[in-house]
DNA sequence: ATTAATGTTCAGAA
DNA sequence: TTTCTGAACATTAA
């Protein structure tokens, strides 16, 4: 579920109480469900990571990095339901790990929730994360690129624009909520090629992209309909409320004023775009 | 009962 | 080689 802006808020709410503070013990919750995907398998997990401080809490893409002083990473992927949680969870049958802390200081625990349960926990070696990172299994942060990069990246494929930017491989972050709006305000087509995109493009999505992201942390992410997505404290996010296209089919375009919102399937996924303001240029 | 949902990965086909 | 499709993972709500 959550994308760059929300992982982002959830990295940037957990992280006051977390840092420089010693994890006591990771608890599996006592939870109905199937369990995660744990690599290596929890016990493991648990023995190295027990009495060890963490050091530093980022956001690599859509991912979640614990960094402890062992150097040791604990990677989460969220996937479409996870959450990182100081506050209790929005409910205690999807309470998947407890972030047991050391000390008497308040909060005591952190948590990851995931209802869906397709989130993964994953830890590596200081060894092993460099040789994931240089794998190239992740291009760079969406809020790393310089209209060069965009160029350089998009040009070497031949791909629907909207499809391109959801392949982490070529740039992080970006998820099917935030590329329909994204691209809206950049006004390009969603079935665009990437090969037919000229350098004015480019500069437009290079904008659009910084903007529309750095927007969404502003407003602590997108709570949609089904009310899953929570910031650490376990409250809305404000953004569902700002989107122009997204989930807003048939709805007047809040640019252009028109009622030209379409959704259109690419590579089986919800796409929005604005008839009258994305035109269908050459290139499709 | 059916369908779609903010994500990722894999196999196999085009 | 690149691109594309469908399926899989698991759960819920419209």
């Amino acid at each position: 579920m959550p994308e760059l802006p929300e992982v982002e808020t959830m990295v940037r709410g957990v992280a006051p109480a977390v840092l420089g503070r010693m994890l006591h013990e990771l608890v599996p919750a006592p939870c109905p469900c199937r369990p995660l995907t744990f690599s290596p398998r929890l016990a493991t997990i648990r023995r190295r990571l027990a009495r060890r401080t963490i050091a530093d809490l980022a956001r690599v893409g859509k991912r979640i990095v614990f960094r402890f002083d062992s150097n040791d990473r604990l990677v989460i992927e969220p996937r479409m339901t996870g959450l990182l949680l100081v506050s209790d969870p929005p409910d205690p049958d999807h309470l998947r790990l407890e972030f047991r802390l050391a000390g008497r200081r308040a909060p005591h625990s952190v948590y990851f929730w995931d209802r869906r349960g397709l989130g993964t926990i994953t830890l590596l070696s200081d060894r092993a994360w460099n040789e994931w990172l240089e794998q190239g299994r992740l291009g760079p942060d969406a809020l790393a690129l310089d209209v060069e990069d965009w160029v350089r990246i998009f040009q070497r494929i031949n791909r629907p624009v909207k499809v391109a930017l959801l392949d982490q491989r070529l740039v992080a972050g970006i998820g099917n909520l935030y590329a329909s709006e994204i691209l809206h305000r950049a006004r390009v087509h969603p079935e665009r090629r990437t090969l037919s995109l000229r350098v004015a493009d480019f500069r437009r999505l290079h904008e659009a992209t910084l903007h529309i992201l750095n927007e969404a942390i502003r407003y602590e992410g997108s709570t949609l309909s089904d009310g899953t997505y929570r910031n650490a404290l376990n409250q809305n996010g404000g953004y569902q409320n700002e989107h122009r296209v997204y989930d807003r089919e048939g709805e007047a375009c809040r640019t252009c004023g028109a009622i030209a919102i379409r959704r259109i399937v690419q590579a089986q996924r919800s796409t929005f775009f604005c008839r009258a303001c994305q035109p269908a240029a050459r290139g499709r």
